[in-house]
RNA sequence: GGCUGAGUAGCAAAAUGGUUAUGCAGCGGUUUGCAAAACCGCCUAUUCCGGUUCAAUUCCGGACUCAGCCUCCA
């Protein structure tokens, strides 16, 4: 039985989807004005892996997981670079989604954009303004009334009282309550916009995932997920505007992952501490970045360093190592491995714990690998399995060794003929020279491992 | 100030009222021409103070420390 830690009541629970065959999921993905950092690939990462677990469990899943592709961050960055912000927004999507690649994540189900749906949130709108939970005001803006929707707070845990005395509302002379927010922004000199009953402008953020959730996945639905720092306001506010729009429940499980940290503190734009995911992968794979990220369990914070990708290099490597030469086996059907990863994974996705099945394993493999080699190559697929719901373990072991032939200074050609004359030396006996031959090798980062019948080699 | 969450060995990270997490790193051994990998074995742990209990890292209370949200944010 699959349990969810759901942030709406702090606890874990059965997951019991509305439809006993199907999960309709929405996760809040980009704003699209910068290269994705490796705080968005957490998020990415950690629900594409909760898509896959899901899909494991027999359900059919329908994955919404929306693009901003409208609000002030991408009208001003298009101002700054004089280009229209249709443009600017293209191109960090194919960026996003040649990270996304990278990273070995799946396509959600629908990739729904904000500017595609500017009926559906301006028919919201208006559903709102009609039920007197949202009013226009003078300077053309709409405003959502918070104070009238009586479960505001229930998600974050927050009173209306605590909200008012904190330190950092803005007061705004448009509102009729500081702490409503805007439903639909007036146009301003030099901005895009679009026609509605209140004027020209552009909408809100938090409309467009309300629109876009309910319009793809129904008024009611199972999962919706996001980042920690999404949980409040913006979680909060789409609940708001959602059920006081349709009347009826929102969504019933609410996933928040942690964030990456930097020296102790979040990943962020604004602290200007991040690394982008394509700087990162000049010098780790995207396998290595996604089991990084999977090494702590989705809600606990994880801490960005060098030693962690080189730990997950190294962690990989070893269990590449254990699948290489052992590739057409059938995996064995309800194993007590497969069955302590599944168990750990019904576990609010506890992936340290399915990684440590993996490597259980793989000293499986390691061991049987001579002696029972038909045992082998069962354990060998089965850890190929449960990698595919991780994500890993995907590629040949021989191609995630030796790489692409380009990658480096010396062909693969080139290292077989000297590994080729590297074994005729050490047929002669001739040991230096067979040292030499390695070193050379070793220098290009090339390295070899003398097996029984053959020498293999790989780039480090 | 309000609300959340967290503090486990060199690093990372699970779990558990009493019994091996796991990975990386390190140490010893087997193996190897020497390596590498693998295998066998070892090593280091539960922030602090109380309480409950036969027994607590695990439950309860308190302290301290840290992070996050309350402003755009994954």
């Amino acid at each position: 039985m699959l349990q969810v830690y759901n942030s709406l009541t702090n606890q874990k629970e059965n997951f019991v989807p509305i439809n006993p065959e199907q999960v309709r999921m929405y996760v809040c993905g980009m704003t699209v004005y910068d290269y994705c950092h490796l705080g968005h690939a957490r998020v990415m990462i950690v629900f594409d892996t909760i898509y896959r677990h899901l899909k494991s469990l027999g359900y059919d899943v329908n994955y919404v997981r929306n693009i901003t592709d409208i609000d002030d961050k991408i009208i001003e960055r298009a101002n700054q670079n004089s280009e229209p912000f249709e443009v600017l927004t293209q191109r960090f999507i194919d960026a996003m989604h040649d990270d996304e690649k990278s990273l070995g994540l799946l396509a959600p189900s629908l990739e729904p954009r904000a500017t595609d749906h500017m009926p559906n949130i301006i028919e919201m709108i208006q559903t709102l303004v009609a039920k007197d939970y949202a009013y226009a005001a003078e300077n053309g803006d709409v405003y959502y009334r918070v104070a009238k929707f009586k479960g505001y707070g229930k998600l974050s845990g927050r009173l209306l009282e605590d909200l008012r005395a904190g330190e950092r509302i803005a007061i705004d002379q448009y509102k009729q309550d500081p702490l409503d927010f805007v439903l639909w922004k007036a146009v301003k000199p030099d901005e895009p916009y679009w026609d509605s009953p209140w004027g020209k402008g552009r909408p809100g953020w938090h409309i467009e995932c309300s629109a876009m959730s309910t319009h793809h996945l129904g008024n009611h639905f199972d999962i919706h997920g996001g980042g920690h720092d999404l949980q409040f306001p913006h979680h909060e506010n789409e609940i708001a505007q959602s059920e006081a729009c349709t009347g009826e429940h929102f969504a019933n499980y609410w996933l928040h992952n942690g964030f990456i940290r930097v020296d102790k503190e979040k990943m962020s734009k604004s602290l200007n501490n991040f690394f982008t995911i394509r700087d990162v992968l000049k010098d780790y794979k995207g396998e290595e970045i996604r089991y990084y990220i999977l090494t702590s369990q989705y809600r606990s914070p994880l801490q960005y360093s060098t030693a962690q990708l080189d730990s997950a290099h190294s962690s990989l490597e070893r269990l590449y190592t254990a699948l290489r030469g052992l590739e057409d086996g059938e995996a064995l059907e309800n194993s007590p491995a497969e069955m302590q990863f599944i168990a750990a994974m019904n576990d609010d996705f506890n992936t340290p714990k399915a990684l440590a099945v993996l490597f259980e394993l793989a000293h499986d493999c390691n061991r049987q690998r001579d002696s029972q080699p038909e045992q082998a190559l069962q354990t060998a697929a089965l850890l190929k399995k449960l990698g595919s719901q991780l994500g890993l373990l995907q590629t040949e072991p021989e191609l995630w060794f030796k790489g692409i032939d380009t990658e480096s200074d010396m062909s693969d050609d080139q290292i077989n003929d000297l590994i080729a004359q590297r074994n005729l030396a050490k047929q002669e006996k001739d040991w230096a020279k067979a040292d030499d031959i390695r070193n050379q090798l070793s220098e290009l980062n090339i390295a070899l491992k003398d097996g029984a019948q053959e020498t293999t080699w790989r780039r480090k």
